[in-house]
DNA sequence: GACTGTTTTCGAAACGTTTCCAAACATAGT
DNA sequence: ACTATGTTTGGAAACGTTTCGAAAACAGTC
């Protein structure tokens, strides 16, 4: 019994049982209004008895483009992420774009591989969030990237279309809400100063501080990772020594980590200690009860950096990079009081 | 000044540039030990001259994989599906793939297009979470499907290996220890039972009835959809109307819905109310304090289903489908109480 | 029925690789 | 110097489409 070597019928096999040259088949496919009706009918029985269907990786080898789009990310994990792939998704697929996601991890390598697997042809286009803005490789690799791409919260020097948040203000109301509430031990855990929202909301945080002419408490500031583990260290480390009457935990996996240790430690919010969180998660609206935050239309950034790559798309002349910064506003819930007197 | 046509460059271009044959281009890029050493060094330096890189578009054309793998699920922001997809990533990135991720928001033509898309040669593997279980059209694209796939937790009457977890032995656990504290007029509100988590778990929850003879409340049974509104939804008509003693929130974002309707109530947990739930969320965890759960390692059921995929990858030949099941263990937490005599 | 203009079809080239076969070359053994 | 053996290389075919120019078929008009 020989093993059928199962290879796939090609247009070749339509065009010879249908009786037409292999032309009329992809046109028949490709263009039905260019083909005479009787045709169309014997090409599509005999796509129909043979199951044909067409080879992709042909088809985007001939075309020039795969109508997919590629958005790449740090940590799916993030539910952030999530909500702004699902954004993009929506807005594109409208458009007749299959969005996929690949995931980096955060490390270079990573990053840099998502890159090439894109570069050449896979997509044709993407929206990123790059967590290497420092890194020579993967700089290199962005300037030398020939598809259309969307950077998403980061700040490079290079000419690529860009949708940022206002990070530096939203914290310098959130920190300024504080201060007006009486507090000066306020304590900001947040991301490193390596990417750009570390470094504006600490521009931010000390703005608020300098504008009542008030010293920065700088030994409060910790900005490193944005994971739940160094939300953790850094809250206990916080709590444990310097007793700060406030915390801005600025990142939603920060968070956790900073819920982690109220919880250990019973603390009573905002009795013991007034919290500010950032950006709209479950666990943010529903911790007892929702807590004050400094909020963002995550939906609206998918949809701008998605709008953005359409356009870009769409023309193919070099127009300069456009970098667009959307607001955050403050969201007061439950989770900050005055300082006791 | 006339416009560069940006042609980029090809195999063609090095060789001629190298004064080799495209063929030895080729080799030295795939098989660098069978070229000679010098004329290695020729093609690479006209590489570096040229800026060459391969176009994968026509590589994929030619050799018959594309080492990329496709991950589906209907809604990525179910953060059980992030971690599921995190642990299929890392196994497969060690043996060389790529995982891309392909969000359907559950639709069946999404889940068709998906499929669609990576049937032909754009994937050489996928797994996959299919919610119309029941779709004519999807389960006929199924059977079709040409390439190596594993489901995930789903059930469907085809020859495809799939990871399962075990709902029905982890629901009746949970639903015995209610009961063992006195519970009898317990909730259930979980996702459809068209597709098979729910349907095991309400076998589950029935069982725990049946084994102690006791009468299954059928009328607190609430499995339509896996979403938060739903469980909003069902949460608040139950609390208002039946008066449930104990729930069971079986679906992460159900959780989210239970807790706001017990949020607004003000309602005290376990005091007021018992509550179950699936997973370990963040949620879950912190919510006030550590929910009672039933819960399961998701990492491992994305390791078995990677590894699945390779075990299929290897072998082209057709040995039959694998279902692997995973069990459940049940966490107490602090949101349960005896029934108040 | 010849002429024109339009629609439809054919056949071949092209896309940029990889891979196969045979030719060229080098190395060593006699 | 010649053959036998092994290593490198060149050239062309192949992968399965799309597309393009030219040929063929058709329809309408005089």
């Amino acid at each position: 019994m020989k093993k059928a070597t199962r290879r796939s019928t090609t247009i070749r096999d339509v065009a010879s049982a249908a009786g037409v040259s292999v032309g009329t088949v992809s046109r028949s496919l490709n263009a039905p209004d260019s083909v005479r009706p009787a045709t169309l009918v014997k090409v599509r029985t005999a796509i129909e008895a043979l199951g044909f269907q067409p080879d992709s990786r042909a088809q985007i080898m001939r075309r020039r483009h795969t109508m997919t789009i590629g958005f790449v990310v740090d940590d799916i994990g993030n539910p952030l992420h999530a909500t702004t792939f699902k954004a993009v998704s929506a807005v594109m697929r409208e458009r007749g774009f299959s969005p996929y996601l690949v995931n980096t991890e955060g490390g270079a390598e990573n990053e840099a591989a998502a890159i090439d697997m894109l570069q050449h042809g896979r997509a044709d286009g993407v929206i990123m969030t790059i967590n290497s803005e420092k890194d020579a490789g993967t700089l290199k690799r962005l300037e030398q990237l020939r598809i259309p791409s969307v950077l998403l919260d980061r700040d490079i020097p290079l000419d690529i279309d860009a949708v940022l948040t206002d990070h530096a203000v939203g914290m310098q109301q959130a920190t300024s809400y504080l201060i007006g509430l009486g507090h000066r031990r306020i304590a900001l855990i947040t991301g490193g100063s390596d990417i750009r929202p570390g470094r504006e909301r600490i521009r931010g945080f000390v703005e608020a501080f300098r504008q009542r002419d008030l010293e920065v408490p700088t030994d409060l500031i910790r900005a490193q990772s944005l994971s739940a583990d160094y939300g953790f260290r850094e809250a206990s480390n916080l709590l444990q020594r310097e007793k700060p009457t406030a915390i801005i935990a600025a990142g939603n996996r920060i968070l956790v980590g900073v819920l982690r240790v109220i919880q250990q430690n019973k603390l009573s919010i905002p009795g013991d200690l007034s919290l500010i969180a950032c950006d709209q998660t479950d666990l943010a609206l529903l911790y007892p009860g929702p807590i004050t935050l400094i909020d963002r239309n995550i939906e609206e950034i998918g949809r701008t950096a998605a709008h953005l790559l359409l356009e870009r798309l769409g023309s193919a002349d070099d127009k300069p990079a456009q970098r667009i910064s959307l607001p955050t506003r403050l969201i007061l819930g439950g989770s900050c009081a005055p300082v006791p007197a």
